[in-house]
DNA sequence: CCAAGTTATATCAAACCGATATATTTATTC
DNA sequence: GAATAAATATATCGGTTTGATATAACTTGG
């Protein structure tokens, strides 16, 4: 799916300008599963009104600069519904730099380790906090609020085994020496 | 993280082609948490050669285009660990190309969600068990289990999510009409 | 014995990312 | 009440990454 694709699909929850996209990505309803910064954002919106997906109006505003908003069009969801249709959908894509990280948690202070995951810890407890919110606005079942649902489960399973193995994790650290390479082989 | 790092981590497990570098990120133990495909990890080898982050060994085959064996450095260990320490990692990074279109579950045929879930399942189910059988090898706790562990734990979420909302899924699908886009505004 | 899959390296255009620049309003702190 | 920080808002650009493609020989299963 690329980015075209994406911001399509948040414009089909209604009008919005390229920093509202990129906010729906960051803290949204979208945001546990795409991803897209303004440099992708701006020259795909740009090429998706040249090729007639999305309309733009202008809104003035007194002193800031003008307010883009963008709509999707029916070509743009024909776009959408022909990307989405078909194919199975490949493999999640994940990169993670905080498992990167732990991998190699024998060569590292316990007191990094700790610092890391404490870290990770309140970040997934915030952002579970917000998405149970947002989940009390659905009065009804949908696409929409079962893949909330979705998140909240996986963030709660990483969650969960962050605090059940962070003693772990802070005992395998410093275990190890920087290893001796031409030693080792 | 970028692919040079990511490299020079596979290659801290042992010396590697880019070949079975790429399988780390394919099924390896790097395979859910870091992503890279040839276009980025054959560069990426050839430069940190120059730099001397890594040494090739040409070992010659018969017939067969020679493998290029890398080895990590010490050089190469000082950029891995100064680009793991200090900072604390950012989120991760995750692309679901499913969710996307679950998302929108509710425009879609029922037989579609049904067999995209069913796919995943089958995905996680062949995973987990390759993931279980990897973790035998492990007779003590290292940094490398306990993210191992952490894989499981989430790839079980997913999938048991997935198993007890197929149902779900299903009975919201083909519930809206492709939206009337002049008309909803 | 043939087709399909695996091992293995390499390139390239297109797409994407992260950092940076600019400018005003709103909110917070001293 | 002034100064500082954060949020709103668009835009560009160099460097990195992706995905597709090319090549070639060996291996495995039917």
């Amino acid at each position: 799916m690329d980015i075209k694709t994406t911001c399509l699909g948040v414009l089909m929850l209604g009008a919005a300008s390229g920093y509202e996209i990129r906010k729906s990505f960051e803290e949204g309803p979208f945001s546990h599963f795409a991803e897209g910064g303004f440099g992708s954002i701006y020259p795909a919106l740009t090429k998706m009104t040249q090729e007639g997906l999305v309309t733009c109006t202008a809104h003035q505003q007194e002193k800031r600069p003008a307010k883009k908003v963008y709509q999707i069009t029916d070509a743009g969801w024909t776009h959408l519904e022909t990307a989405m249709r078909d194919k199975i959908p490949g493999e999640d894509k994940i990169k993670s730099d905080l498992l990167f990280m732990l991998f190699f948690a024998d060569w590292q202070s316990p007191e990094r380790i700790a610092r890391v995951i404490d870290a990770r810890i309140a970040f997934y407890q915030q952002k579970l906090d917000e998405m149970a919110d947002c989940g009390t606005q659905f009065d009804t079942i949908s696409g929409r609020s079962l893949v909330l649902g979705y998140g909240i489960a996986v963030f709660q399973a990483s969650l969960d085994y962050l605090v059940a193995n962070r003693e772990a994790f802070i005992e395998v650290a410093g275990q190890a020496q920087p290893p001796l390479l031409h030693a080792a082989e």
